[in-house]
DNA sequence: ACCTCGAATGTAAGCGCTTACAATATTGCA
DNA sequence: TGCAATATTGTAAGCGCTTACATTCGAGGT
């Protein structure tokens, strides 16, 4: 493979050529840099300096080998190609770094194989703990996991009989809120689009808090109409245009996410239908696109940020040892805005 | 500090421990792992099979260490929150995994000093080079990086002249060609709102386009309204607001970015304005939030993946040695779409 | 059967850092 | 001033891995 990239044989300032040029060992340079307040100012100035002028940084692999702690917490989320999971990954890593501690992100393209190579590369890194977004999961990854001792916390997702403690909301009973809602307004022909459900617990869940809310109100949860589809604007176009095809169409279609409902409203538009005249549509996270809509979107707003900082907390207390949490539900709450309306009157 | 989490006294395989199992030596796994057809099928089953039983994966500060080599590049993106970086790097990790490189990302909230230390970071870390978002930066940033002799490149921005090679679009002449567009249409009272110039020279060169343009079309550039804020729907929203309050009222507002002109927009709708009959707006970046507004946003569309993907393949090479690139310049191309119109008949 | 030579494997020296422990300097107090 | 106690610094042993070099093995040629 590739010689390293020392194009022009610079030479990488170490811990020794630092305390050469200070005129102390390293260790004291290692003190200075770890626990400044055991070495004595005046030393410390000296170090400092010489740090400076050799603009010396520390080599983290030999730090962490030599440590066996890195101070840094892995995450991998499904996807950064939309703005679901950065809000709450802005917040988690800004809590972290309250702590010292450094994020590491990684991203598996909903793909569990993926997901479980980029887990064991950020275990092989040294992450001293991971977030997870989501139950479902091989469990040999979790057994891998467990043989490391790296704590794991799942979080976008609230099971409290799950293998791993979660921080994160009940996505089922969220959703069966928001259905409960499109039910009140006189809606009886549903649709639903989601996302895949193999390998997607969250995405399930949802689907299974629409049925639950039908079943409550007593309609026939079968007679639901779903559409499967990947995570984007576009597939929720189409998987909208399958939908509205049916006779006798549906008058409400609700969206396993805030995308997909996005691209179900506008194929909506384009067909020439009114929403939520002609048909409502509702879907989930509340992020910005909801509201950049129009209309807006009806949805379920997310606690995102509380969500991040929350793991980031409770995942700082597990790297220090303390054990095994409950876990922590969070309260959602459904946004009535303006796709979600009464049905035709037909 | 904490004292690391070998909660319940997990021990961690070692290479010693695969080799004891196997019966060979610690260089005969290491080559099983790193350079398998050094190794005779039958030795290398048995080591196989040891790696399988005691679930070994190698620890990678140690293999940094030993092979001074990380086969890491890291990138610093000034935010995670949006989707303008997340597609260009989405391609980028994809083409850097053809080769056997993993990407780590951070963010540095579009603060220099964080942008500053998290290369650090990622220096610290080992990333054998650094992507980069645009060329304004500390110069004892670029003195750093080179004295660790670590390949940096730029992108997001093409300038020829820069001190790091870039791979990226001019933003001026983009936009300038965006701002020709709009004045013949026939506007002349412009107005702009744009992300914080300072530290930010893609976000100055955009502005010089629009003068540019305006300037060639024998418009005072002095004349051009310009508000600077931050960046998000919200404050692009708050910035339209006091450009609605001049009078004569600007009738076209040049956006720095989509999603600055998505949050215009809703203002000026929600202050009843028609857009694009009563103003016009346009953005930058072709984001998915340009096409899910009503009307859908009139825009400067820039080849993200495209950007990536070249990206990948240059700092491969750069990692493999080869010095120096010129850099490659992308084409833009200008989206016209509903949100660009005449300005009202006076 | 013996020798040569290349392929396969083993040996052991670090890579740059942290930290237990030892050595030394400093301080307070009698 | 002298001594114990404490604060500061130094010494050196690894952390887990790669790799140059040494050693051993086996096949082919005579």
């Amino acid at each position: 493979m590739t010689r390293h990239p020392d194009q022009s044989g610079k030479t990488v300032p170490t811990l020794a050529d630092v305390a050469q040029r200070a005129g102390v060992s390293t260790a004291t340079v290692s003190r200075c840099l770890n626990a400044p307040d055991q070495v004595v100012e005046n030393t410390r100035k000296r170090v400092m300096q010489a740090v400076q002028e050799l603009g010396y940084s520390p080599n983290f692999g030999a730090r962490a080998l030599a440590a066996k702690r890195t101070n840094t917490v892995g995450a991998v989320i499904p996807t950064m190609d939309n703005a679901i999971f950065a809000r709450g990954l802005q917040a988690f890593q800004e809590e972290l770094g309250r702590s010292g501690i450094t994020l590491l992100v990684a991203s598996s393209a909903y793909r569990p194989d993926l997901e479980a190579e980029q887990i064991r590369a950020l275990v092989a890194r040294g992450a001293d703990a991971l977030l997870l977004i989501g139950h479902d999961r091989d469990p040999g990854v979790y057994r891998f996991l467990e043989a490391r001792g790296v704590p794991v916390l799942i979080t976008w997702a609230f099971d409290a009989n799950a293998e791993k403690p979660s921080i994160g909301f009940d996505n089922r009973r969220a959703m069966s809120a928001l259905a409960a809602e499109v039910i009140a307004q006189g809606h009886n022909r549903l649709a639903a689009i989601t996302a895949e459900q193999a390998c997607n617990d969250r995405a399930r869940e949802r689907m299974n808090g629409v049925r639950e809310a039908m079943h409550k109100a007593g309609l026939r949860a079968e007679s639901l109409h779903l559409v499967e589809t990947t995570y984007s604007v576009e597939h929720g176009a189409k998987a909208m245009a399958r939908l509205m095809a049916i006779t006798p169409r549906p008058t409400a279609v609700i969206c396993g996410n805030d995308v997909l409902a996005v691209g179900a409203l506008q194929e909506a538009q384009k067909m020439g239908l009114k929403v939520p005249g002609d048909v409502s549509i509702t879907g989930f996270d509340d992020i910005e696109l909801a509201r950049v809509v129009t209309p807006q979107l009806t949805t379920v707003h997310v606690p995102h940020r509380h969500m991040g900082r929350e793991a980031a907390r409770h995942l700082v207390q597990m790297i220090g040892g303390t054990p095994f949490t409950q876990g922590v539900e969070l309260k959602t709450e459904v946004h009535l805005r303006g796709t979600l309306g009464p049905p035709p009157a037909r």
